[in-house]
DNA sequence: AAGCTCAGGATCGTATACAATCCTTGTGCA
DNA sequence: TGCACAAGGATTGTATACGATCCTGAGCTT
């Protein structure tokens, strides 16, 4: 089902939080990436630990450390609720990432090797089944995993670290302003990338990357959305930890 | 008493933690940030909480919020270290610094209203003060309090929020391999930058930002160093909440 | 009927207690 | 003397318990 991605712990850890925490942290994350479970929602501390047979100790780590990388809120005394971006911020976000990920498509053209160029090519095909399987919200996550690979590629960890929120942002921004429900446009702006990159041409993944972002920013219809509030325990339906 | 600083919370407040914790954090980042305490140092749960008269459950979420920053690195059963720069990461952490901040400061220039630039310079004054009263740690602290005034001038606060953790790691980085003690030629820096802000110069505030951000890199002797570890205790001896 | 008050429940914030892990150190043996 | 190993202490990971705060809704007053 899940075999998605390993652990792979090491590669960008530095603040991960312990034990048991990291992997309500992980599927946490990946229902929202997913949008499995829509901004807006409150994140019950009982019910976290419940859902995933853990104390709430362990859960109230997990959802501060979500909230550290942006993707939960929390109010004090009120609790957990996933992030509602505001219309402001959505602008923010992709500023920023107009301004990091053209470099950072620039630095990975120059760092990258062949073994680097298939492992792209197999996110790439990941992408295309899962659109083709009707997964629309698996194929945003992957999206996002394919500029963070990009990112690992350029070998330049503190920037692959800073883009790691604005990524799992860009997906709350998307999953509440997106225009049309097609991301047809993404998987071609994909492919224009992997072939600069196969071309070796520091300067078109560059741009092409710019063009990218801006096109995503253009693309999001930004005007007040009321909140959707579905149930959680649905969602982990049974499988809390069903991931060898 | 403590009538140290209001909350202030709502500034660029998305992940703080709760309560109590927040103001653990504030104070350990001060003592990080202005070298009273040095990188490598063992923060023990047990000694934090008692040092603020506050539980281990408070200390370790500060310390924990803390690691969310990269100022502290927790190792798994071992406890959480105040983190050690590596060479590689130091020259990350400033190139990702020449990325953005030159930006910022051109968004800055654009911003920059007649309270803003009164506002800066009377940061600039504290840095002085802070060099002529000879305390090193806190004039670091201070430049680095600059840079971040600047970014909220320009108003982008997803990369005010990205900056945060840059420049606090730059102090670490500086408190390991600066490579004389003289902090001066900053000084120097940020009266020029002052002076594009004043003339409302975008693209000057931007390549003098840049400048400062290569000769700081520059500035550093990126070679191996030992750790230092002294004692926590004496750092907080007694003064808790002692802070102007 | 509308609005206010206040009790009850629910949820979060914090403290404490127990379990698991790691590090130290002292001892026994080669 | 040097090393292997085990017992003890120290520290972190996790669970539970208690207090504080907030939200809800019933009942009373006007």
């Amino acid at each position: 089902m899940a075999l998605i991605d390993q652990p792979q712990d090491q590669q960008g850890a530095f603040s991960l939080p312990p034990g048991r925490a990291l992997e309500i942290c992980r599927q946490l994350e990946m229902a929202i990436l997913e949008h499995r479970i829509l901004p807006g929602m409150k994140l019950n501390e009982d019910e976290v630990g419940e859902t995933f047979g853990a104390s709430r100790t362990v859960a109230r780590s997990a959802l501060q450390a979500l909230a550290h990388s942006g993707l939960v809120t929390i109010e004090r005394n009120r609790g957990a609720f996933v992030s509602r971006p505001s219309i402001r911020e959505a602008h923010d976000v992709f500023e920023a990432r107009a301004l990091i990920e053209p470099r950072i498509a620039r630095m990975a053209a120059r760092a990258m090797s062949d073994d680097d160029l298939t492992m792209l090519r197999a996110h790439i095909e990941n992408e295309h089944s899962a659109v083709h399987s009707g997964n629309k919200g698996q194929a945003l996550s992957l999206s996002g995993a394919f500029h963070l690979a990009i990112a690992e590629v350029a070998n330049q960890q503190v920037l692959t670290q800073i883009m790691r929120p604005l990524i799992s942002r860009s997906s709350l921004i998307i999953a509440l302003y997106w225009r049309r429900p097609d991301t047809t446009c993404e998987s071609h702006s994909h492919e224009a990338l992997m072939k600069a990159f196969a071309a070796r041409d520091p300067f078109a993944a560059e741009e092409v990357m710019k063009s990218h972002i801006v096109d995503l920013h253009s693309g999001l219809d930004l005007v007040e959305r009321p909140a959707a509030e579905p149930t959680l325990a649905a969602v982990f339906s049974g499988d809390p930890g069903s991931k060898t």
